[in-house]
DNA sequence: CTGAAAGCGCTAACAA
DNA sequence: TTGTTAGCGCTTTCAG
């Protein structure tokens, strides 16, 4: 079977197993009100002729694509250096291809991208879609909600805690500011007193959460004492330096994501600190290949990002099927935050 | 714009513009044969509309699909590890945005998804396929070329220098061969004289090439200088293991990758050898967010893996325009070899 | 240069 | 239970 030659249609299967159209769809689409004999019949066609679906006819008419956008607006090349996007992206694969779902990946790179997005978006192409990594002044949650596409934001937007209007946002996140205060809590438990907190990029609501967490345990922590990051290990590196040089007496540093973290670490190093003698060191989001691979050990803070990414799709696919009027059990709150929780390394 | 309303057609446009389908058909495809004030008429109704084209009906009748398929066929973890597929992707997407293609991701893990994946080729859902990270004995090629779709793979596939019958494999692939020889040569350079490798999983070939590579200068390394890896952190802590055990006065190590190399730095320091005093050690990737990370960075093979996506996609979505039996300039000698460079950094 | 008309392959009423 | 018959929205000859 060589070459570009056209597949056999439903009608060739049909004339082959001598009976209408109508029959074989119902036999192909879980063949239901059909007798076994013919049934059979039908099913022995299709495997000879290797007949499979169009697509493209078969969305025509149904108004289905069984297909997901997922849209990833990270304008800077963060996405690439960190595992998160790919870890999430494995179990949004999952759960769709259970669903017999495609993955339609949607990259964008700047404002230009996102006009472009909108249009595919609203071009009927998906049934649905998962969008990450929103940045506070994005104008994609405009342009989505404009193209009509059932929807699920990874991590809570950031505007506010709702979209423009009354339609409350479904979205899955962790629980970035129950997170961060744990893992302050542990350094003060440490007996730690000079606490730092190197903050992830501050247009993105989970750094903002982190950043509130920290606050909450540490109220009265001078402003110096916070230094402002973008969730890379070169942001860490530069936060840390002018961290030590701010308060040199520092003790222990919370920082925004393992990334960040492990930046620091290296400053701290390279300062001759010893962690966590001198100075105890906890990120967030145990990214195992980070944070098991810095020296010392990461101690951190874990969420399950495969398994968010898990739920996201779920709670998209039961919006799409159940029709985008009805939500969910789950989703009817509008946003489902999963807990975190502490891993003890070496680092603190 | 709420909720699920239908979309205009082309229908509506051609009533609200005052002219047929076919005209408005023509202005929306470019608009050749158009006089400029009827085409301007046109394009505002589309405009005033928000008309966006149903892909499903295009399809239908033009057989294109404007997307392509990305399947990633790694069983293991190891995709979400190893930022090399991020890389990949972002090159990819690049060059299918710029095309206006979309790109369906296809990710694998094991063997019932084959099945899905050749029959989704099959099923005429997208114009070409980009094929990643095939292993020796993956049956995907002979599905993939059963489906009739354009491929073009990234890395050489495994089946000797052609796939089953005559039709040359289009790849897309670093000299890994080459990059390997010019990192052991450095080592010998520096004076080594007991240098070992750690190899990749060997089902792959830029595993096996990149020990060739390493024979290529070694030729005469006793078989205990050799160690079997599997291109991950735990692997190259295995295999630094073994290695010192059989070789006490290993003085080098050519690992097969940085993920490779890390691991393998990270015993070493366990073992409180010096890094490159005692023992020198390179890398292949140049993956920054590892190589710069480690202690002390790490000498290593780069190779542009943004790069390769790029061409793959250019590759491929140049086979698709020009039709399946014309290969364009680059593609006649059916794999590229895009040359590596070696980046010196501390460890070697 | 523009319009009319014929499908692309499939599903979904509706009849039989 | 099965077949007949309309389209889904678009492109593309073919006339005019």
């Amino acid at each position: 079977m060589t070459g570009t030659a056209s597949r056999p249609t439903l009608e060739a299967v049909a004339e082959r197993a001598g009976v209408s159209r109508a029959t074989v769809s119902r036999v192909v689409n879980g063949g239901d009100g059909v007798r076994e004999p013919l049934a059979e019949r039908v099913r022995r066609a299709v495997e000879e002729l290797g007949y499979v679906p169009n697509q493209a006819a078969r969305s025509l008419v149904t108004r289905r694509h069984d297909a997901v956008a997922v849209v990833i607006a990270e304008p800077e090349t963060r996405v690439f250096a960190d595992p998160f996007f790919a870890l999430q992206l494995r179990g949004i694969s999952k759960e769709l291809t259970a669903h017999d779902s495609q993955l339609v990946l949607l990259l964008t790179e700047g404002r230009d991208d996102h006009a472009r997005v909108g249009r595919y978006l609203a071009g009927g192409h998906v049934d649905g879609a998962l969008v990450f990594s929103l940045h506070l002044d994005d104008p994609l949650p405009g342009l989505i909600h404009g193209a009509g596409v059932p929807t699920v934001f990874g991590g809570r937007p950031g505007w506010g805690d709702g979209p423009p209007d009354a339609v409350p946002a479904v979205y899955v996140d962790c629980d970035n500011r129950g997170g961060a205060r744990e893992a302050v809590r542990h350094l003060v438990g440490l007996g730690r007193t000079r606490i730092a907190h190197i903050t992830g990029a501050l247009d993105q609501t989970s750094a903002v959460d982190r950043l509130d967490g920290f606050r909450d345990v540490m109220a009265d922590a001078g402003p110096e004492l916070v230094v402002e990051g973008d969730f890379t290990p070169a942001g860490g590196e530069r936060a840390m330096r002018e961290l030590l040089e701010r308060r040199p007496d520092v003790d222990a540093v919370f920082a925004a994501n393992d990334l960040t973290a492990a930046g620091a670490l290296r400053v701290l190093r390279e300062h001759g600190r010893r962690v966590p003698e001198d100075v105890a060191v906890i990120g967030f989001d145990d990214m195992l290949a980070v944070a098991e691979q810095t020296d010392p050990p990461l101690t951190t803070v874990r969420q399950d990002i495969e398994g968010m990414g898990r739920l996201m799709a779920r709670l998209l696919l039961r919006r799409i099927d159940g029709g985008v009027a009805e939500p969910g059990p789950e989703d009817s709150s509008g946003g489902v935050v999963l807990p975190t929780a502490l891993v003890r390394r070496a680092s603190a």
